[in-house]
DNA sequence: GTGAAAGCGCTAACAC
DNA sequence: GTGTTAGCGCTTTCAC
């Protein structure tokens, strides 16, 4: 800038002046101005621009656990076009593997002073945030709330869309109904156990504790769940699936075993239009997860004061996979 | 700071000491600020701290199409990966339905001052990048070659594995071979069917031209031109196909009649396992791309100054699919 | 309309 | 060991 001063004999002001695109400068300085800045190949450093007084770095930062997964590279995805329509960057950071890392990354992203974050939690305190939103970066969590801390969450419904799921296999007759869900650790875990129980609580049907298994991580122990309880005495006549894999794992064991059941599973997933039975699932927009938490952080970043919110986004039952079994 | 070193009754310099982790500092006043610190709520401004110097601001940058499209959530998650290990922070662009945007969201991210480039390029010229790039901010290009320029870039071969899909075709005895492509203006499209023609000159069959069908831009355009050259008087036993929209295009064709024809597709996708019916595809690990390109980039941040590489991935031969049409 | 000077928050030299 | 000074590249008073 200094040498493109000196090249167009103008003040370092008046270079400042034309590269932001004031108005109140002589045409003729202007053009001397633009030219030298070609001829030397010049372009401003926004990092010393955006250190001047505190200015915005025009930066968000999301947090997520994997980009490869579709779950998070959606709300990626809805999450980035937002932050284009403000004409922020965003800064897309994935634990992978390491829970643990949460807070030091997000502190990190602190330090350089993004804008604003936007966190699909998978650490179990975020109370360290506080005094970060305080200090000016806000923060709005998405998927799971954050816990030891108060800030604006985009849930989606999981007790409700749980609950419509018992409803309906009561509704088709079933009483004995398998519920399968993945470790109460997990918040969205909880919620939906919370929905079944609520639905088995409303309706005349009670609900046989025993049918209910936990902590399946993955396809194979939901498959080993499903296969348990249908060599029972009493099986069920109907299945209740926590999430995806839980879902994948007890169609591929009724497919198997070419066994009659009801199946409504929590999430759609990419397949689930093809898989060779007909199933219910209870889906809902996640991309949406992505925008609504992006317009509230830009809400957050343009000055808005209010309590955090809670947001609830509806779930709604759909009809998935085609004809009976493959075999 | 300046209130931390106020606090502590100490110099700015000791503070960045402290904040720095120095070793020569005495524990006592290292004591007395790391308390200040923690009673002011202080942290280190990473934006002023990278300006200083010319140093570096530990972020790369990634543009990309889009996020949601597992192809480029895959390559992020890689790049993503990398970037972790060398403690960078990823800054990912989409340009989405945008290519024209592309350089000026290049240029902005060279203002940023990002330490260096992963492009994906959608644009027809990278000539500008030359200046950057030799002004500091190396760029690696990722699946499809820079035009105009020279610079690093990650391929996979397009080439070699079209040509052993024919070669597989030929090889089963196929003389007959629909050769379905995206429009000739994309660039892997051509290579593809560059490859095809290869292997075609390198047999004793000869490529009837009247079989090539191009522009074939989604699944619809693909099994429409399945259907027509089914319904020719001189059908194809067989079918290329350029990419996986193709594929699932001719198909669904295919099952839709239950025509038997041998199909092999280029690029895997999602629920290729699951489709009713078996088929080749040509495959590749597009993880590798984004490893490969980070690794090549931090190569260059690290000041590697050898003439530009390209590194092209193999592809292999795998089959898909189960039994035959459902029906 | 234009420029000189001060300063954003930090760190690198160089004294002490 | 510690502090002082200068300056990274830019923007912003505030005079002119």
């Amino acid at each position: 800038m200094k040498d493109v001063a000196a090249e167009a004999a103008v003040s370092l002001k008046t270079v400042s002046r034309v590269v932001n695109g004031a108005t109140n400068v002589d045409p003729e300085l202007a053009d001397r101005v633009s030219r030298a800045i070609v001829r030397l190949g010049y372009r401003r450093n926004d990092v010393a621009s955006s250190l001047r007084a505190g200015r915005s770095t025009s930066t968000i930062a999301l947090i997520i656990e994997d980009l490869a997964n579709a779950f998070y590279s959606t709300i990626a995805s809805a999450v980035a076009q937002v932050a284009r329509e403000r004409e922020s960057l965003l800064l897309t950071s994935s634990l992978e593997e390491n829970p643990e890392q949460e807070q030091k990354l997000i502190l990190e992203l602190c330090q350089r002073r993004v804008d604003g974050l936007l966190v699909v939690p998978a650490g179990s305190d975020h109370s360290y945030l506080r005094t970060e939103i305080e200090m000016g970066t806000p923060a709005v969590f998405l998927d799971r709330p954050p816990v030891g801390l108060a800030a604006d969450t985009v849930l989606i419904d999981n007790r409700g869309g749980a609950r419509s799921a018992i409803e309906h296999l009561i509704g088709l007759g079933h009483e004995r109904i398998g519920v399968l869900v993945d470790s109460p650790r997990i918040y969205t875990a909880r919620e939906r156990l919370e929905g079944v129980r609520h639905a088995f609580a409303a309706s005349t049907v009670s609900l046989d504790e025993r049918l209910i298994r936990s902590g399946l991580h993955d396809p194979d122990l939901a498959a080993q769940a499903v296969a348990a309880m249908l060599d029972d005495d009493h099986p069920p006549t109907a299945f209740f699936c926590g999430n995806n894999r839980i879902t994948i794992g007890t169609l591929t064991e009724l497919i198997r075993r070419d066994t009659e059941a009801e199946v409504v599973g929590f999430d759609d997933f990419e397949s689930s239009a093809l898989m060779p039975r007909r199933f219910t699932i209870v889906t809902y927009d996640n991309r949406e997860l992505g925008l609504r938490g992006a317009e509230l952080l830009f809400r957050r970043i343009d000055g808005n004061r209010a309590p955090p919110v809670r947001t609830v986004l509806p779930t709604r039952l759909e009809t998935r996979g085609v004809g009976r079994a493959i075999r």
